[in-house]
RNA sequence: GUGGCUGUAGCUCAACCGGUUAGAGCGCCAGACUGUGGCUCUGGAGGUCGGGGGUUCGAGUCCCCUCAGCCACCCCA
């Protein structure tokens, strides 16, 4: 051992969270749960990958993220190997994809999720809840995984909060949740809640606009960028989605008035309700968003606190997923927001280490460290009080790492520690202990049977042993 | 995939126009009459100067390549 060989970092585009952000993450996670059961959502837990050709029904062949920033996955260790050595690797997470059909007895490709509703719509499907139930809100939180370049806001392992309302086709179904990302923003104290919205049709009124875009555009393709030129002709629709072509589009009429009378009156429910509501909106006839299964509204909610990627979250409704993935004709929405966007955008007084370590402070005030002398018997003896306390319901720590007293003391005042019991071989003679409350600089002496009573107030009264 | 910026101890940073054993603060460990924290003092551990190649008598300092990080394009949470 001792060589040097120095492990991989983690791979790119993911972090380790550790202790110290925790804290942060889980305000975020919990705040997002609470406020999500209490607008009537509960929590579904799906797999972390899925059929590779369920993501691409979902969000649509064409899209960048199923084009080429899906994760693929060998079903096993075997199926790679299979796949040959000689198999250039490509760069890229395709790679590692099993060659079709080969290894694994055949088994489908597998891929990573880059976002949770095909998962949820397939579980609503699979478990025939559009059946028994009709209506379901769904919320999940977890990470996602898309292979892209990272930059500020954006990693390769990304974690979101997502709600789904599947089954209902009722405008009242967005506004609820435009309604409860408004609670969300508030609730972590991020400032200037604002909505990006627009309505980009449905079915009926969709590709009548998009030959309009493209008939309009076509005279002056040549102006476009090199992605606007292939967009043209498989999806004239996102062209509006290109900044760098803005001022040759500028002048396009927006989808928003080229409606179908159906997705018109909805439209006007939507605007409606959210005035109703005053939720600040801005209508963003530029807003298409990336994925096919959108139709109707959709919207983003905007940060300046961002940088580039500067949604913290979106969503809008998908009226053709249900049925596409073969179920009944009922509509659906959804939206999502980026935890590590949200944290971004949140007071780092409330996110940064400070505030991590107030907490932990906070925390150990009620705590006790046991000390001891480095005689085996104390240190056995602190091994039992500490294990009597833990179980008594209090936190506890002791010294695992052969400190001495000195140390024990230091690091017990390091932490925070409100109390620290202390033994040596002259307490353990006498069946006493030594108790020390740290901010007070107070020591006394106690029989050992007496110090659990000694520390009870600290002791939050649920977690006493029941007699 | 493309572009820009950055890369020196665990962290934040020094090191003049290339010149001797690469420094500081914080953190960590240990001591200050031998069983006790916070202050102070003293000492200590810790660096292949991201990696490789080149130029040079000599490179952390210059050149090339590479890797990584960050930011931006793109796309999106």
């Amino acid at each position: 051992m001792g060589a040097s060989w120095t492990p991989p970092r983690a791979p790119r585009g993911t972090a380790d969270i550790l202790p110290e952000q925790v804290h942060a993450w889980h305000r975020v996670e919990r705040t997002a749960a609470e406020l999500a059961e209490r607008y009537g959502y509960r929590e579904l837990r799906t797999p972390a990958f899925e059929a590779l050709e369920l993501f691409a029904r979902g969000m649509g062949e064409g899209t960048e993220v199923v084009e080429k920033e899906m994760f693929l996955l060998a079903p096993s260790g075997r199926a790679r190997v299979e796949a040959g050595p000689g198999e250039a690797p490509d760069a890229g997470p395709r790679a590692q994809a099993p060659a079709g059909g080969h290894g694994a007895g055949g088994a489908e490709p597998l891929a990573l999720r880059p976002e949770f509703t095909a998962g949820v719509v397939r579980a609503y499907r699979q478990h025939g809840l559009d059946k028994t139930r009709g209506l379901l809100k769904v919320y999940s939180i977890g990470p996602l995984f898309r292979y892209e370049r990272p930059q500020k806001g954006r990693q390769r392992q990304f974690h979101q909060v997502n709600l789904e309302a599947l089954g209902t086709g009722d405008p009242r179904a967005e506004l609820e949740l435009i309604a409860f990302a408004q609670d969300l923003l508030g609730a972590l104290g991020i400032p200037d809640f604002a909505v990006r919205l627009n309505s980009i049709g449905c079915a009926q009124c969709r590709p009548g606009y998009r030959e309009r875009v493209r008939a309009l555009l076509q005279p002056r393709r040549e102006r476009l960028c090199a992605n606007c030129r292939a967009r043209l002709d498989r999806n004239a629709f996102r062209v509006l989605d290109c900044k760098l072509c803005a001022e040759h589009t500028a002048d396009l009429p927006p989808m928003a008035e080229q409606l179908c009378a159906a997705c018109a009156e909805h439209f006007a429910a939507v605007r409606a309700g959210l005035e109703l509501l005053d939720v600040p909106y801005r209508i963003d006839a530029r807003l298409v968003r990336g994925f096919d299964y959108y139709t109707r509204t959709v919207f983003e909610f905007p940060s300046g606190r961002l940088g580039a990627q500067d949604a913290l979250g979106g969503g809008g409704r998908y009226d053709r997923l249900i049925p596409d993935m073969g179920g009944p004709e009922l509509g659906a929405c959804g939206l999502a927001f980026g935890i590590e966007r949200l944290l971004l955008a949140m007071d780092p007084a409330a996110t940064g280490s400070a505030a991590a370590e107030a907490a932990e402070r906070a925390r150990r005030a009620a705590a006790v460290y046991v000390a001891a002398t480095p005689e085996p018997g104390p240190r056995a003896a602190a091994l039992e009080l500490v294990t009597e306390l833990r179980r008594a319901g209090l936190e506890a720590e002791f010294d695992l790492a052969g400190k001495s007293l000195k140390a024990q003391l230091r690091a017990a005042d390091k932490a925070g520690f409100g109390w620290v019991v202390i033994v040596g071989p002259e307490e353990l003679a006498r069946g006493e202990v030594a108790l020390r409350q740290m901010a007070a600089g107070h020591q006394q002496r106690l029989p050992r049977a007496e110090l659990l009573a000694r520390l009870a107030p600290a002791v939050p009264l649920a977690a006493r042993p029941a007699r």
